[in-house]
RNA sequence: GAGCUCGUAGCUCAGUAGGUAGAGCAACGCCCUUUUAAGGCGUGGGUCCUGGGUUCGAGCCCCAGCGAGCUCACCA
């Protein structure tokens, strides 16, 4: 528990202050407090009052509250205490408290709760406060708080000890109570819509609804192997089979994957499904969600991220393969027209092209043939330009996606900041989604971007049993030569396809990543308040 | 997993050229009855992340490790 002998020290000199307290007939650990009002009803109330309507009317208050700054001067001093994330000035004079009431006074620390009783005033500099009649001890601080000017501002040390973080900074705090009014804020959205709030697994034999690897568990009594849920995905839908025709879910999901400033191995998603939609209705509603959810938690759809003014309720739409067009590199030419990324064939009739006026000695990333073998490469793994006629094609315009408007290697930094749906994908990158009626080669989904990141990503559910089997199949190939994050086969799932489901459009949305851009935060670390961090007595061997 | 940067008092940070470690806040003692990053006088507090190496001498240079941040890769 001690870091140092200077905390011990402290420790015990704070002990044999506990000792004082009570020797002034004050408890150590009293039970409770009767405040009359929060400080924020304080400051709500009479945060506009002039000294004069003080004085007349006088306002008996007791508040509790945690001590954040003390100025004693001889005989009488100011405190200020901090609660539900603000503070208040109390004034203690001897005179007024009596001698008992000013030892508690002069025994009392910095971080220690009190209650403070009395009435309202103003100071000579205008502060309102509280001039104190009676103090209360409640709890003390048995550890030095961080430095009062700057608060803990060592970021590891506000993430591993975020119970300091909350009540040294405050803006951290606000940071999590905008979490809570944004899931206040989604549930409402679908309440209001009928939809109703359901809980499916997060343990499960199959973890499927996504590609990422999972984390892995056991249960003893069953002696069963279980995967903690990559996605809710086919539980939801099975839900919608059953006549639940719109449910909505917000729980963890758990990826055994890196860390980043967009990710944390256990992160919250929304997923919602809606019976007799497809992915044109739900991309009107996402406009309106986030939109809806913006003004809730903020008042205005206008945010700031990353030094970028973005607008949640200004939205453009365009095709994947309208937005490999519009990204595409001015230095890599010739470039593909919408026909070359239409099928397999214009696809690769462009690529033999390519091929075919290459020059020599140009720059590899000038070259289109290379260019596209190196993007595709970033996606499958380093890749020879013989070899691309082996990758089927839609895994090739969605990697061409990925490396001109994602990545940004290629991507000038104002790509995919502004609200943005991209839609129409690749039949063979998306197992769980339904084709285009007149192009099967296409299915109906989309993914939406908001500062950079992708925000959500939301398709017509695959409905027919048949072709989900062999959807299921072709992703097994695809395991079977080596990508383990491709689907895992979920019988059961196709069994119940196999009862109907009806026409269906899902969505998922990350929503870190959402207050993320709510709050200007830059790292989802300081959305969730214990992110994961290395155990740091032991320390990691990778 | 890779690259870059960082780790000095409880906290926030300095640390010159390699020459026995500093400030502010916090703590402790004293003074002070409208202060607010209160003020004044005084005192204590350090495995300089860890382990090696170079050197007469390392907080500083070199190597390895641990932890963190950022960028990239993978994904939402």
């Amino acid at each position: 528990m001690f870091d140092s002998e200077f905390e011990r020290s402290l420790f015990d000199l704070r002990k044999s202050k506990l000792v004082e307290i009570e020797k002034l007939g004050q408890a150590a650990y009293p039970n409770q407090f009767p405040a009359s009002h929060s400080i924020p009803d304080v400051r709500a109330k009479w945060g506009q009052s002039q000294a004069e309507d003080l004085e007349a009317n006088r306002a008996a208050v007791s508040v509790a509250g945690r001590i954040m700054a003390i100025r004693a001067q001889g005989k009488a001093g100011f405190a200020t205490l901090q609660q539900g994330g603000e503070r208040l000035q109390i004034y203690v004079r001897l005179d007024a408290v009596g001698e008992q009431g000013f030892a508690l006074y002069k025994l009392l620390d910095l971080g220690d709760h009190i209650g403070a009783t009395g009435y309202l005033f103003r100071t000579r500099t205008g502060e309102l406060t509280i001039h104190v009649e009676r103090l209360t001890f409640l709890a003390k601080a048995m550890l030095a708080l961080p430095e009062k000017f700057h608060g803990l501002a060592d970021v590891e040390l506000r993430y591993r000890q975020r119970y300091v973080d909350l009540f040294t900074n405050l803006e951290a705090r606000e940071v999590f109570v905008k979490r809570a009014k944004t899931l206040k804020a989604l549930r409402q959205f679908f309440d209001d819509r009928g939809y109703l709030e359901v809980e499916t697994p997060m343990m499960q034999q199959v973890a499927g609804g996504a590609a990422a690897r999972p984390f892995t568990t056991h249960h003893n009594a069953l002696d069963m192997d279980l995967f903690l849920r990559i996605a809710p995905e086919l539980y939801l839908k099975r839900l919608v089979v059953g006549g639940l025709d719109r449910v909505y879910e917000i729980n963890r999901n758990f990826r055994n994957e890196g860390v980043s400033t967009q990710h944390n191995p256990e992160f919250t998603m929304l997923e919602f499904y809606q019976a007799y939609a497809n992915y044109h209705d739900l991309m009107d509603l996402t406009e309106e969600l986030i939109a809806f959810v913006a003004q809730e938690v903020n008042g205005t759809t206008i945010t700031n991220f990353g030094g970028v003014e973005i607008d949640l309720g200004k939205w453009t739409r365009l095709t994947m393969r309208e937005a490999i067009i519009k990204w595409w590199p001015a230095f890599v030419h010739p470039a593909p027209t919408l026909g070359d990324l239409k099928s397999s064939e214009h696809f690769f009739a462009f690529f033999d092209h390519c091929i075919a006026v290459a020059k020599p000695g140009v720059r590899t990333s000038e070259q289109p043939a290379l260019f596209l073998a190196y993007a595709i490469g970033k996606m499958v793994g380093p890749l020879h330009v013989d070899k691309v006629r082996e990758i089927p094609w839609g895994k090739c315009v969605n990697a061409l996606f990925e490396a001109v408007a994602e990545s940004s290697d290629y991507n000038p930094a104002d790509h995919l900041i502004q609200p943005t749906i991209v839609h129409e994908y690749p039949r063979v990158v998306s197992p769980l989604s339904k084709q285009k009626p007149n192009d099967p080669d296409w299915v109906e989904r989309f993914e939406f971007y908001i500062g950079g990141f992708e925000l959500g990503n939301a398709f017509s559910e695959l409905n027919d049993p048949v072709e989900q089997q062999k959807r299921f199949e072709e992703q097994l190939a695809q395991r079977a030569s080596g990508d383990d994050e491709a689907h895992q086969m979920d019988e059961d799932y196709v069994r119940a396809l196999a009862y109907g489901l009806p026409p269906t459009a899902g969505e998922g949305i990350g929503v870190d990543r959402l207050i993320m851009l709510l709050t200007g935060s830059k790292s989802i670390r300081d959305v969730i308040l214990f992110p994961l961090m290395r155990n740091r007595e032991q320390g990691g061997s990778d």
